[in-house]
DNA sequence: ATAGGGTTAG
């Protein structure tokens, strides 16, 4: 485009020529030097013609009666730096004051529309060239095309273009940078071949357009062609075609071949570093991308751009490498770059991605223009720190702010609702995303899936599984997982299998998935079969997450000895996570002195998760030795272990009530305390006992009962009794697994109150109904 | 010619 522009530049009529507009007679300084170009005059030419555009509107404001020629001079240098809506009102201004536009300002104007995407405006300006008579003019319907391209009227400018009587290059490569620009990738193609059958030879400005669709289509055999052709036309040496080869080969991922290029260039500009800089980051080589970064300001002593500091800021959050973003982060401040909204927007993903949230939030607090990226960043950057409730509130101050949501940001919102169980919300994020038409993406409708299945709402999950157009591995993925924590392992299986049979390979997620499920569902046999033949049968080799799944389904299922000599067969060290699924075993049967040495283990290995001690000590507890217990939980303070605290919560109508372990804050404290007494005598005359391994002290049974009675799922369970209708069912959502006296007393619960009721604890839906629970008490 | 946010599991 930009080349184009270049080209028809070189063509515009020497200003000395040109017919002058009559001066007014009341500047007297200006009609002295009537019958040369003023000073003034050449100092507008000379500024717009080193971009510099504002002081070129502050010589040319200065001008009484400025000539078609100045207007048009003015209009294109704005039309070629921005702001692009200057143009637009010079344009304007120029009607005022009856001066008639000629073929060379509609150009110009034309180009300002395709940059602002303004089709109504492009429209007005056709009528306008049209009641000119300016039609026929070739210049004039090239631009014409070129903003109806851009601007996606492919119609249109198909049209504009049939009815042109001579096409120049200049058309053609308009036509097919259109296309290109919106990556059609085929059309584009098609065209450049129908425009060689009409004698045209492509020149580098339509290698240059082609380009970037290639690489997109990840069309590597043309890209090879095109780069063919353009060493025989001798472009290649060219920076922007070179450039525009090396994209192409690094969006191919042919990383070798893009290095060459770059190596190759005698002379490089930035644009040629921020390719191969962004080169190395689309091909996952982020430690190359950074060593590049240094080489260019350390060695060669340039200065980043934004865009270079947008893709190095990128492959320091992909490396989680927090010192060197910071030190990126520095110099955008010493370089002023810092108010750049793109690269702010990285900043915030790089923060977020190395789980610096408060740093994150800090700078989207500061930026000045915050746009939908930005929200959309932080919104998932909470969600991926665990800060779900943060993210919904985010939101609430973007739609506040007035910055409309698009994809992305549901694809972010959406996981803050599965995490949190929030339906409603969730129900309002697929409602938006089918309005907005979102729901023809894949991911758009895999996170709806997800968050069916994690709202309790497996059928709905289902339900638009069916209905979507394009499945990928990950929409298949996350409905077997569904299944999975629903205990469905029949429904999960059958998925499964008809997966199988549907030709998409499944992946090593896929498999972790099948485990989780067997594990879920004591499924010992069908996990052993699945592991065993994954590596040979699916070529998916096991990795540490699926004899985590392994030890989990082992032990789960009673097989401690069996689970202990998998761990020690393992092909590589086995980590904390290993073991902790065998001591959380453990502490479920009961076997203290595996739990000891699986304790040991897992102190020698470290870094520990809090919830290790707290199984020990439980453990200790459960066979009542006290003092043990009493010692690990010393040892977990002194470390300086916090327990996260017991959360549960529940949304009704739309709002969510959260409660902790022992919590009488919620304005209906009394009525909640009241019910939980009252289900807690029904409860006992039905044969219902505290579970004591769960109290840390040796105390009365009367007390343990009371504190078993205050944890926080009964009180949210207890709250949702007294807040829906008798017959509703109630979803409870906990943060940590569900401990063994509420998942008793829950059943209790269904049949004095005959609901449905339904925990999701940290790995699973536990569904209970007339006294049973469908995990069959596997967790 | 180059650039930002994004779905599943462990």
């Amino acid at each position: 485009m930009r080349r184009y522009l270049r080209s028809k530049e070189a063509s515009i009529p020497n200003p000395k020529n040109q017919p002058r507009l009559p001066h007014t007679q009341n500047n007297r300084h200006y009609q002295h030097m009537n019958n040369q170009p003023h000073i003034l005059d050449n100092l507008v030419r000379l500024y717009a013609a080193r971009n510099q555009t504002e002081l070129a509107r502050h010589v040319f404001d200065q001008i009484p009666n400025p000539s078609v020629v100045l207007w048009n001079m003015m209009i294109r240098a704005y039309a070629w730096t921005g702001p692009f809506l200057q143009s637009i009102h010079l344009y304007h201004r120029m009607l005022q004051l009856r001066v008639t536009p000629n073929n060379f300002t509609f150009p110009f104007l034309l180009k300002a529309c395709s940059a602002l995407q303004a089709i109504q405006l492009g429209r007005q300006i056709h009528d306008h060239a049209l009641t000119l008579g300016l039609q026929a003019d070739l210049y004039v319907s090239t631009a014409l095309l070129d903003m109806y391209a851009k601007c996606g009227n492919f119609f249109e400018a198909r049209t504009i273009f049939d009815s042109m009587s001579h096409r120049d290059i200049v058309s053609w490569n308009a036509i097919i940078s259109g296309f290109s620009f919106h990556a059609f990738h085929k059309q584009t193609i098609r065209l450049v071949v129908q425009m060689q059958l009409a004698g045209i030879a492509p020149n580098s400005s339509t290698i240059v357009s082609l380009l970037p669709t290639v690489g997109h289509a990840n069309a590597l055999c043309q890209g090879k062609v095109i780069h063919a052709y353009s060493v025989r036309r001798i472009f290649s040496h060219d920076v922007v075609v070179a450039t525009g080869l090396l994209d192409m080969y690094a969006k191919c991922h042919h990383l070798s071949y893009a290095q060459k290029i770059f190596n190759a260039l005698n002379q490089k500009n930035e644009i040629c570093w921020s390719a191969m800089i962004g080169g190395y980051v689309i091909c996952d080589s982020m430690r190359d991308a950074l060593a590049l970064y240094d080489a260019m300001v350390y060695m060669h002593g340039l200065n980043p751009t934004p865009v270079i500091l947008a893709s190095t800021l990128r492959a320091c959050a992909k490396l989680t490498d927090l010192n060197k973003g910071k030190n990126l982060h520095c110099h955008m401040i010493k370089s002023g770059i810092n108010s750049d909204t793109t690269v702010g927007n990285s900043l915030i993903s790089m923060y977020a991605k190395c789980g610096i949230m408060d740093d994150a939030l800090g700078f989207l607090d500061e930026m000045i223009i915050k746009d939908s990226v930005s929200y959309s960043a932080i919104i998932s950057g909470c969600v991926q720190n665990g800060y779900a409730e943060t993210a919904v509130l985010i939101f609430r101050q973007m739609q506040l702010s007035g910055t409309d949501p698009d994809s992305a940001t549901m694809i972010g919102l959406l996981p803050a609702c599965s995490h949190l169980a929030a339906l409603q919300h969730g129900i309002c994020c697929h409602g938006y995303s089918v309005v907005r038409g979102f729901t023809a993406n894949t991911s758009i409708c895999n996170a709806i899936i997800d968050m069916y299945a994690k709202c309790g709402k497996i059928h709905i999950s289902r339900h638009v599984f069916d209905r979507m157009n394009k499945r990928d591995i990950v929409s298949w993925n996350i409905m077997i997982i569904g299944y999975g924590i629903h205990g469905l392992y029949v429904e999960a299986f059958s998925l499964f299998h008809e997966l199988l049979a549907s030709g998409m390979k499944p992946d090593d997620v896929t498999l972790i998935a099948v485990l989780s499920t067997c594990s879920h569902s004591g499924l010992v046999m069908e996990g052993k079969y699945w592991f065993n033949t994954m590596s040979q049968d699916l070529s998916i080799s096991p990795r540490m997450a699926h004899y985590i799944c392994m030890v989990d389904l082992l032990a789960r299922a009673g097989n401690l000895d069996e689970a202990c000599s998998f761990i020690q067969k393992m092909p590589f060290e086995p980590d904390v996570r290993v073991w902790s699924a065998l001591l959380s075993a453990c502490r479920t049967r009961n076997n203290v002195e595996m739990g000891e040495q699986v304790s040991k283990k897992i102190q020698l290995l470290g870094p520990e998760s809090t919830g290790n001690f707290v199984l020990m000590s439980n453990l200790y507890s459960s066979v009542g030795r006290w003092d043990d217990a009493a010692y690990i939980r010393n040892i977990q303070k002194h470390q300086g272990y916090k327990k996260s605290p017991g959360c549960s919560w529940i949304e009704i109508s739309g709002v969510i009530h959260g409660f902790i372990g022992g919590d009488r804050s919620h304005p209906q404290s009394v009525a909640i305390n009241n019910k939980l007494q009252e289900l807690l005598v029904q409860m006992k005359k039905m044969g219902y006992q505290a579970d004591s391994g769960f109290v840390f002290h040796d105390v009365e049974e009367e007390e343990k009962e009371q504190i078993l009675l205050y944890h926080s799922e009964k009180i949210a369970i207890a709250f949702g009794i007294l807040n829906t209708r008798p017959s509703n069912p109630i979803l409870v959502t906990k943060n940590l697994r569900i401990c063994v006296d509420c998942h008793n007393a829950v059943k209790f619960m269904t049949l004095i109150t005959e609901r449905k009721i339904t925990v999701r604890d940290a790995s699973r839906f536990h569904h209970f109904e007339n006294g049973i629970c469908n995990c069959r008490d596997f967790w």
